[in-house]
DNA sequence: AAATAGTGCTTGCATAAAGCAAGTTCTTGT
DNA sequence: ACAAGAACTTGCTTTATGCAAGCACTATTT
């Protein structure tokens, strides 16, 4: 976690994008935050296809950035479960705005009309009331 | 503008992937929004080094999306000015909570502790101060 | 206990993108 | 006309991505 990678700048935009800038990574997160995804096949079986290698690398490269965990299910351990930590809980912000902006410019954006509109009414209160969800664990 | 790119799906946060999801794009913004650079010689200065062919390729692709605008210098015909378009500077949001996110998290982050306290403290009153500064073309 | 199936990967190979150095074009200034 | 600067372009090497197949471990079924 602490830089395990090299960076080529300590701008924050920089961080971000090394953390995350690539064409899955996100993705993963997605799944993870707004969709209930945890398991590697749960992953899979996203409409945008990535393939398993890829999967696993970035499975990987998050839980060295100490943006996701993984843990054994104990009572079958042939099922791992793949949850964000603090950090990764802490792009919500971020993931709205993205979901903000393609909402604006994306014509053919499946994010529903309503969502959106709560995202640009108030996004305190929405990410508020995100957050009280993921309080019972 | 109008999908230059096949998409993998409508979600959002894949739009915006498509659009800005690699290593360099997101800096290019950042140079333009908030590092006032404008040309080409410009952004190959930044620290994080983008190549000649990288750059390009980056700015060809940021105006097919409608991001970023071309314009030839009238008064110096041999600069190329490079400019955000609206849908450029509305991504002013997600750059602020980018930096939130990694002021946060890197430890070896070189945004200002003034800077980062201004985006916690009062984001919409931060966003309008930018944009403020923005009305005067 | 042996075979079957499900989940989570890993490996090998082909294709695409990124990185690097050098070269080209167009414009301007002398 | 010549030199210099700005904005790319090209060729080549290295790295990342995509795809299909295979493997290991656990659980279930017979």
């Amino acid at each position: 976690m602490t830089d395990t990678f090299p960076s080529r700048s300590n701008c924050p935009i920089n961080y971000a994008v090394e953390s995350f800038g690539d064409k899955w990574t996100l993705l993963i997160i997605r799944d993870l935050m707004f969709k209930a995804k945890q398991s590697y096949g749960d992953f899979l079986t996203s409409s945008e296809k990535i393939s398993t290698n890829i999967l696993a690398d970035r499975l990987k490269r998050l839980e060295e950035l100490g943006i996701v965990m993984k843990e054994v299910n104990e009572s079958n351990r042939s099922r791992v479960i793949y949850s964000l930590t603090q950090k990764g809980l802490d792009l919500l912000p971020i993931m709205l705005e993205l979901t903000e902006w393609s909402g604006k410019y994306d014509a053919q954006t499946s994010a529903s009309q309503a969502f959106l509109e709560r995202i640009a009414k108030d996004k305190q209160r929405l990410i508020r009331e995100i957050r009280a969800t993921w309080e019972y664990t």
